[in-house]
DNA sequence: GTCTATACAGCGATAGAC
DNA sequence: GTCTATCGCTGTATAGAC
């Protein structure tokens, strides 16, 4: 502690992401650019982008469709003043009724969108990301984004509510499995893990939302959106919890506070969405294998002591 | 998955968080300000501002002096363009001789400053925070902050720096202690969570830096800093790694793939940075019961069978 | 050593052409 | 439905007063 190590020499760092220039009426004739700005194995997103537009995906986007109201930016808990619109009112023009009509194409473009955005803020986070990054990361201009989502606050939390969606989907069906409550824990923190390995963009994102639901105040109007999201996230660690507290009680678990279980539980389960790297040979195998090595230390975290 | 749940229903959030506008003439004459911002139990960070004014803090501080070079907040990997000093030189003025004048004095400046800046880089990230931010938590202008680092990354890099130097003075201590690997394991474990809990704002913010270093590209000059901060990162995680090893050889642990178990193990132990908030009422107390259920998760993730 | 004033770029958002 | 052009605020950083 009295010598200095080596680390601790004088030093500077950059920290925000490189980027190219925004888009103008330069045209990008290929689909995919920006890569010349990632390292080799720098996450160039778990999914690629043909392979994940799913069934799946379209059958919750189908669900999902409307988004109200442009969120706005403002750094105000008091009278919001700012350059957006000052009557706070509603906007995204009521698409629910309009999705009769161009249904599918409309949706299509959204759900690209969403995609792209996803990676955006994956990498750089809500603040450190602009419309014209993921504008720029689909080759076109902000236009497009603005046409369907009402604000960057807007394009976020669709991407954050589609991520919640996907694990929903994927785990709550198992909720009433046959079997004792470890193995149906075991199988339901499988298939989240594997949603945070294979949809981990989203899923970093809602990762963030959830933070900055946590911390973030609001006027009078909004609090009652953000409620419902924090609520829909609490159902969903309450599907694990009660599960967990089952175990407990059938002498399969051993762990101390439900509370501080559930958040370390969590958090582990999320970790591949900081650290995981597909690598490209062997994508499935390797996946599995991250899957089954997370999940061992969850369980085991938990006080599980084998089959 | 077809019928629509309630938290499919349209919705909308605001995710940044409001603050007051900043500081200018208005003086503030209680030195903490912005608590009406916060709710109740929502992170007023786990340390309080006289108490963590301590002398470990001092000590590691005055091994630490010195920051050169302002870094460029540029998006560009080229040319970096932007307005910032174009020469993209030194600064700082060779702190480490002035020290020996002003000293303390202005030690203990920087490190009021860096405690300031922990905290809303905890809260906001580090694009979401702005130099103003700083400036008004601590109740005075951005002059101040200009005047003690060359920029708002430097800034960041101090805090990081910081909060990593004392996981080092606290964890590798332990490094050599008597006994079998895992005992030792579990100790410098012990006294990293302990780090996470009692520095909270500053280990947020390693995290954070982490996490931007993973994915930051960088011009050439600043390549060899970056890389150092990495390897720091890479020689602390070490400490762990060999230990988790010998351990393993020893038939006191038992996980798979190193690589992965090292990564969920640390984002175990990390984990309170994101959940944990310090109850008022008998903290001590708390803040170890918390510790040692984080540490038994964690050990038991590695598949440790109990002493 | 800290404050005031200011420059200048970036970004969110809108209007209107096509 | 997407693009171009533009507005106005925010935020980084600097210069110079005190």
């Amino acid at each position: 502690m009295t010598c200095a190590p080596p680390w601790t020499r004088p030093v500077a760092i950059i920290l925000p992401i490189p980027v190219a220039p925004p888009v103008t009426s330069a045209v990008l004739p290929e689909t995919e650019k920006r890569s010349e700005t990632k390292s080799a194995n720098v996450c160039s997103s778990s999914v690629s982008r043909g392979a994940f537009h799913s069934p799946l995906v379209d059958n919750l986007l189908s669900s999902m469709l409307t988004f109200r109201l442009g969120a706005r930016a403002a750094r105000e808990v008091t009278p919001i003043r700012g350059h957006r619109r000052e009557e706070g009112q509603v906007r995204g023009t009521a698409m629910a009724s309009e999705a009769s009509q161009t249904g599918a194409a409309q949706e299509s473009s959204r759900l690209e969108i969403l995609q792209a955005a996803a990676e955006c803020f994956e990498q750089r986070g809500f603040s450190g990301t602009s419309v014209d990054d993921v504008a720029r990361m689909l080759g076109c201009t902000k236009g497009r984004i603005y046409h369907h989502f009402g604000s960057k606050a807007d394009l976020f939390a669709a991407v954050f509510r589609l991520g919640m969606e996907m694990n929903f989907a994927a785990v709550e069906p198992l909720r009433h499995t046959d079997g004792p409550a470890v193995a149906r824990l075991r199988m339901m923190a499988e298939e989240h893990v594997r949603q945070m390995v294979t949809t981990k963009s989203f899923q970093r994102v809602v990762w963030d939302g959830m933070e900055l639901l946590m911390r973030g105040a609001l006027t009078p109007e909004q609090r009652d959106e953000c409620l419902r999201l924090q609520q829909s996230r609490k159902r969903y660690s309450t599907l694990f919890r009660t599960l967990m507290e089952e175990a407990k009680a059938d002498g399969d678990l051993d762990y101390g506070d439900l509370s501080v279980a559930t958040q370390v539980f969590f958090t582990c389960m999320n970790s591949p969405v900081f650290w995981y790297r597909p690598r490209v040979a062997d994508l499935r195998n390797d996946q599995d294998t991250v899957i089954e090595q997370v999940v061992r230390f969850a369980m085991n975290g938990l006080g599980w002591k084998g089959e």
